[in-house]
DNA sequence: ACGCTTCTGTCATCAAAGTGTCATAAAATG
DNA sequence: CATTTTATGACACTTTGATGACAGAAGCGT
């Protein structure tokens, strides 16, 4: 559970709040970069890669979700917190539409910072929760185990990432196409029509030998999705 | 612009707020489902996979965050936030620590409950699925499911080909070239004047045997369009 | 490196689904 | 009313998917 090496970048132009900020956070086994205002922190972005940005909404000179913006702009997808003083409805929304993932309001609880610091980084950061789940299938992506019903089932390497981009992509429709680059890699050319086909055979065979679950749905024409 | 199809349940035991919460939440275009405990959550979440979770904190039976904890458990990663009426920080930080990833207490302010919802969606990657609407029919690309009155359709690939196109030209008069380049490819050759024919009036026979509806219309001498 | 096991691509065949063609009826046009 | 265009049902053919068998390839332990 130690993985709080995280990088975080607070912008904030109360020194006070900064340096509480910066402390509570280093306590916490955070790595913290600390900025007054916006104007060096996309050169800083540029270099480091900061898992989180913690953006008061009341800088001087460029505002706090004015900046945000910018970096969502140009293809930064950072999490962010946003702090402020006040609690108008209005910024509020503007500070969610403009990409902000959390809004904490000052005077704010440090405890319940942290812990919304710690959830964004779970949902965000490493977000992978190794499990993966589809009806009464789970793929554990650590063990690249498969589990139907508690029961473990064997599959091959073939099998295994083939399930995975099924599961990655329940609901969805794949395409031949879309299998054979991402199951079988976009170089492989030579590749024979019916490879998928009896590809998918035997993994519907292994994962459901009677056949009475239905995983694999064909679509005719166009490759096969989940049932 | 409507997107937000993602399917959201709510663990509530009051059953007024449920209501609450089910209506704000429909009317903003989520696919909603309320129950009063979480006692077929378990088995409702095996079947559908819903993009998040709002769980009560207080609910009679098994408390809400065991509930999320056991979800974890199991292999489900989906995103969930709590609702509380109380405010101890205690409940908060064990409501995260159980795998929470954000937490409104009530009585809560809608509009930010939808904020919230919204950037978790966000952030958790929930691929908002492409789906074209007609009248009573929703074409969902990702699936590549017809939809009509929330009755599933089988669609042929061609005919599925062929709904796409005039529903992504809705309102225009499609000519028989046109079709013929966009539906059959344009380097069909010795195409059948008649294919079209053909192939429109099975589908329209398909999608509304009754012919009530007249989806499509002929255009005496240049093709059809939607009606 | 060797032999053994397992995995995976290819092929042949069968079955099923989809689609084009044709003949004829119906509708629209002027 | 004659002509052109579209509708529709029947049938045949084509394409696609399923499946079992086989063989080459890759991995494994010795």
């Amino acid at each position: 559970m130690e993985k709080k090496n995280a990088e975080i970048v607070i912008i904030e132009d109360e020194e006070d709040i900064l340096e509480l900020l910066e402390y509570h956070l280093a306590k916490e086994g955070y790595d913290v970069t600390g900025f007054l205002s916006a104007d060096n922190v996309e050169r800083f972005m540029e270099e480091e890669s900061p898992a989180l940005l913690i953006v008061d909404r009341n800088l001087p000179g460029v505002e706090g979700s004015e900046f945000v913006a910018k970096m969502r702009g140009i293809g930064y997808d950072t999490p962010v917190i946003f702090l402020t003083a006040k609690d108008k409805e209005g910024e509020l929304e503007e500070g969610f539409k403009r990409g902000g993932d959390d809004y904490v309001t000052k005077p704010f609880n440090t405890k319940e910072l942290m812990l919304r610091i710690e959830a964004l980084l779970r949902r965000s950061g490493v977000k992978q929760s190794d499990k993966l789940r589809y009806r009464d299938m789970i793929l554990d992506n650590q063990s690249r185990e498969l589990y139907i019903d508690e029961r473990k089932v064997d599959l091959t390497n073939l099998e295994y990432r083939l399930l995975y981009t099924f599961v990655k992509n329940a609901q969805q429709t794949l395409q031949r196409d879309f299998l054979r680059d991402e199951v079988w890699g976009d170089d492989s050319d030579n590749f024979h029509d019916k490879t998928i086909n009896v590809a998918i055979n035997r993994l519907k065979k292994k994962i459901d030998p009677s056949g009475e679950k239905g995983y694999f749905v064909p679509v005719w024409g166009v490759g096969y999705k989940l049932g």
